[in-house]
DNA sequence: CTACTGACTCAAT
DNA sequence: GATTGAGCCAGTA
């Protein structure tokens, strides 16, 4: 498991509850600007680790592009509700309001 | 070894 | 707004 790895792991446990964020802030976050991609890989070989809430990582825009991984594409946005988060037709209205950005290393 | 595929993002058009 | 092309890099065939 590489550094990023782990780095990306350990900042998806942090992000609290009733509130998301995007790939592109945790690979930037993890020390990897470009590697966004990377990010939602690494949580399809952990979705079966329920220490990871990989429900609260969306894209950019607040889509929940990750749904089809769960067990049911429904999954993803009945936890999201669950924590208070809405969502509509697959995205999370004024998202930015939701947002958690995650520290970034010095 | 090469080729292709993504839970993505950004810049240019 | 939408579309396109490129960067990213681990996994799979």
């Amino acid at each position: 498991m590489s550094d990023f790895e782990k780095r990306v792991l350990d900042l998806v446990r942090r992000i609290p509850r009733g509130r998301v964020t995007t790939y592109g802030h945790l690979a930037r976050a993890a020390g990897s600007p470009s590697a966004a991609r990377m990010v939602g890989y690494i949580l399809n070989r952990q979705k079966f680790n329920p220490a990871i809430p990989a429900h609260r990582v969306v894209n950019r825009r607040g889509e929940l592009t990750g749904r089809w991984h769960f067990e049911t594409p429904d999954l993803m946005r009945r936890l999201l509700e669950n924590e208070g988060v809405p969502v509509q037709d697959n995205r999370i209205p004024d998202f930015m309001q939701y947002l958690w950005i995650p520290p970034m290393p010095e």
